[in-house]
DNA sequence: AAAAGCCCCTGGATGC
DNA sequence: TGCATCCAGGGGCTTT
């Protein structure tokens, strides 16, 4: 589920509730994809003092520390005062002062990693190779350019890849690639300049806007206050196999790219 | 050394 | 209704 948007959503959604809370307790269910890195009872007594996010994770600074949040696939989290019991997939709690965190997690891709610090070897094993944020300043257009022009990938796997631009996952991807007209094929070296620069300006432009619907729900995302989001029912072409396209009319076609499904326009995407 | 494949896991949709 | 098969939003690791 989850891509840059959703982990945003989520972010905004409790991040300013949870600040300062004091951590009372930590619960684990089943395994995630990691280990939590400590014992529960070590982050007992330590201080939410603020959430940010650095692609899909998103980072909870503590007094000593920090934790690690990531959805993977099917992850989604909860706050508030009070919540039930934990059910069959809840495999994280941290009750605070303020609240219970709760991550509900079917698949178990996601993970909650504690480390010491951003430069211990905990951490900068997960975030260290991330690339540029695409709604941060720091997303510098010819520094895309220069990271398209180094790989012979589709432009579709740079994208997902996240070692150029970070949170872009299967829906963006598709459609940011049907907004700059590009299709998902190309290999990105072979972008001009002109091509790479729209493409910068979609991901940006794509991504800004789910951020302000919610996300997408797919199936059952959800943000930290229970909310679904509705990016998908304006998606262009995700999802959308077989369909019209919303522009041109066309079918739109349905491949498969790293194991990954893929959706375009042959007609509104030929570069 | 870049790039392609392989998995981790569960559940919902589809097809016979 | 039952069972098998396929597919899903991610991404680190292993293999070419």
């Amino acid at each position: 589920m989850p891509e840059l948007p959703e982990v945003e959503v989520t972010r905004l959604s409790f991040a300013d509730r949870i600040q300062g809370a004091r951590i009372d307790a930590a619960r684990l269910g089943k395994p995630l994809r990691w280990p939590l890195g400590c014992l529960p009872s070590e982050l007992v007594g330590q201080h939410v003092l603020g959430v940010r996010r650095r692609g899909k994770y998103l980072l909870l600074d503590l007094d000593r520390g920090l934790l690690m949040v990531h959805l993977g696939m099917s992850g989604s989290l909860a706050f508030a005062a009070v919540l039930p019991a934990p059910g069959a997939h809840d495999h994280f709690d941290l009750v605070t002062s303020l609240g219970t965190l709760r991550l509900h997690d079917p698949r178990r891709f996601g993970a909650v990693v504690f480390a010491l610090g951003e430069q211990s070897e905990t951490a900068r094993k997960l975030l260290g190779r991330l690339g540029m944020e695409p709604l941060s300043p720091d997303f510098d257009l010819s520094a895309f350019q220069r990271g398209l022009k180094a790989r012979r990938t589709a432009i579709k796997q740079v994208l997902l890849a996240g070692e150029v631009v970070v949170g872009v996952g299967n829906i963006y991807a598709c459609e940011a690639l049907f907004m700059a007209g590009i299709r998902p094929t190309v290999r990105a070296n072979k972008l001009s300049r002109p091509r790479a620069a729209k493409l910068h300006a979609a991901v940006r432009e794509v991504l800004a806007r789910a951020v302000e619907r919610g996300g997408s729900t797919l199936r059952d995302f959800s943000n930290a206050d229970g909310d679904a989001g509705h990016f998908q029912l304006e998606a262009m072409v995700y999802g959308r196999a077989a369909q019209p396209c919303r522009v041109c009319g066309g079918l739109v076609k349905s491949i498969r790219q790293g194991q990954r499904s893929t959706f375009f326009c042959h007609t509104c995407q030929r570069f």
